[in-house]
DNA sequence: AGCCGGATTGGGAGCGCTCCCAATCCGATG
DNA sequence: CATCGGATTGGGAGCGCTCCCAATCCGGCT
């Protein structure tokens, strides 16, 4: 039989509170709450006698108590949609949340996860959010028709977002640099000689997909690629074979292809073997993130790399900011994204 | 301007209280309360009232009320130790909490997301969940001297670990049945014929390296493999790099090697590569997980796979129990592996 | 008609904290 | 020595909810 059976102190209401700290320490209720809360206004007698009484009794505020009056939770939370988590590059989803925890590490704020998975848990969470559960949101992979943005605008609750829905994203948000990224990708693919550089892109209702197309088609510079080169898929991995497949029937002389990210690019590497040609000599491939998958091809892979943990820092911090100062302008914060060079072009 | 800034009201206090929903249905706070909570002993009319009201004014219970007095927090941290995320084989952290969320799904508990970098982090982890902030936690990747556990259970907070400390551990646990798994792939090396096959270990701290070690051995039967083909490392690429090196010079005639990890397996390949030996003609590779990485390395790697997410889902399950049920004594799950064949073997 | 007991209901008390104001203290000033 | 004002302090009020008990209701029975 556990000990909080038998004795209902042991857990909960032993626990001391603001008022048995005041009572040990010979002062006021008001004393003991403008030393937890570090106020100015106390007279370092009174301040040194309270902090020895927490010590001596453990005191540890109560969280509910004092986001009752308060209305601050000390939370925020991060929204996933649940399909990212297999689709996106694998590391995506542990680096960002490694960014946003070292971001609030210094903060006590808590971390909700929440990984929204059907239509009707994204509903759930609309009343959950509105709610006012948490002081803030971090939200990424977000979709061009998501309608929680739009949610959080009205709510008028501090977010952030991870990449951007449009271009003319009124939100705060991170997001890489995601057609520099593809540019300097297909300019080092051209620079190496190759001439029908082809692309794989991921679903164009998401705009990181369209910005790394548009980095594609800016590496042409005034010549217009080929818009045969161009196939589209999803950033899975089936996708980007079925999309090479396309792209070889029909421009059979193709020399070089982007895809907007590793595990495509993985997929299209599948493809060309299959085929009989040899990467990089007949076909040169890069890819986007990146990611652990990028590393173990064969030949491994040139990828764009994104810092995804210093995005999820970021975030963070903007968060932290606005939750902070209410009135704060959206800000918009773009990271230079870097080409990793291997053997596969 | 945000409308917050000018109306006070939009958010927060303009939100309907218990209080106002029964004004509105003509009924106390106490028949509200008796709704919302699904308690019994409310008549027909009066719910249907409730209800309507609470439908009308769109009301949400105030979860920091709620909290205060019933000393509830409906929230369960999942604790992480920083370093697992960068080690452990990728898609361990998404599927643990894919799975987790999905045996919390039905529930309206909150997942506290907690990655615990440093010491100092893990002290005042102590403290948090001393405060009894949530109701439960689950703790994934536990190395034999973490004090987490030992403390958990001080505390007496419902906890389900991810793995166990030892094969006496008292806590509850949902784990894979590493011994198991690691026999069958072994057992099917040496059924293919190979008469030397070699181990990489993780480290023997953690009781999942050890049962993997177990069940290499088992797989030997009455024969007491050589242990010069048992080589320690640390679940890295580099690290089964360098265990492979090892085993190469101590065993140079080898025809098999199991490695407790793909990621290690990785980097074990890539070392036989590079001596100029052919897998699996020359040396066969099995390794553990089944991870992103098996799928591409060259060949494409035999693999123990563990239910990952069902064992996320299986623990928060087990965590809601006992929470449910305090008096519950602790139970220890074990889920089966399964051997995934590809071409490395 | 009067009474009984179970079903239903209302609302006081109180969870632990912050906010805020009135009270007190104390050194400095005239 | 009285007065003044800023610094410091104590504690009432109240956040929104659940718990619980006393009060009320009502159908059935004598």
């Amino acid at each position: 039989m556990s000990r909080a059976e038998k004795d209902p102190e042991v857990r909960g209401s032993a626990r001391p509170t603001l008022e048995a700290v005041a009572a040990r320490a010979g002062v006021g209720r008001g004393t003991v709450s403008r030393v937890v809360n570090g106020s100015a206004g106390v007279s370092a007698r009174a301040r040194a006698a309270v902090e020895k009484a927490i010590a001596e009794l453990g005191y540890v505020p109560n969280r509910a108590a004092r986001t009752l009056v308060t209305s601050r939770t000390d939370a925020v939370a991060l929204v996933i949609p649940e399909a990212e988590t297999r689709l996106v590059a694998e590391p995506y989803f542990s680096d960002t949340i490694r960014g946003v925890t070292a971001g609030l590490a210094d903060t006590d704020m808590q971390l909700l996860l929440i990984l929204v998975r059907t239509a009707k848990e994204r509903e759930r969470l609309a009343a959950y959010l509105s709610a006012q559960r948490v002081d803030g949101v971090l939200l990424v992979s977000v979709h061009e028709d998501d309608p929680l943005p739009t949610l959080l605008e009205t709510l008028d609750l501090p977010a952030v977002l991870g990449g951007r829905r449009s271009d003319r994203e009124p939100l705060s948000y991170v997001h890489a640099d995601n057609a520099s990224g593809a540019r300097a990708a297909v300019e080092h693919l051209l620079g190496r000689g190759r001439r029908a550089v082809a692309t794989i892109t991921g679903p164009l209702d998401m705009e990181v997909a369209r910005a790394r197309l548009d980095g594609y088609r800016a590496a042409h510079g005034a010549a217009r690629p080929d818009e045969a080169l161009v196939a589209h898929a999803d950033f899975t991995e089936e996708g980007g074979a079925r999309a090479m497949r396309e792209l070889l029937e029909r421009r059979p002389g193709l020399d070089a292809v982007f895809a907007a990210s590793d595990v495509m690019a993985a997929g299209a590497m599948q493809v060309l073997r299959e085929a009989g040609l040899r990467v990089p000599r007949d076909v040169a491939v890069v890819g986007f993130d990146d990611s652990i998958v990028a590393r173990h091809t064969d030949p491994p892979m040139t990828s764009v790399r994104q810092p995804i943990e210093e995005m999820g820092r970021t975030m963070a911090h903007m968060l932290l900011d606005e939750i902070a100062h209410p009135g704060l302008p959206h800000r918009h914060v773009a990271l230079a994204t870097e080409l990793v060079v291997r053997e596969s072009s």
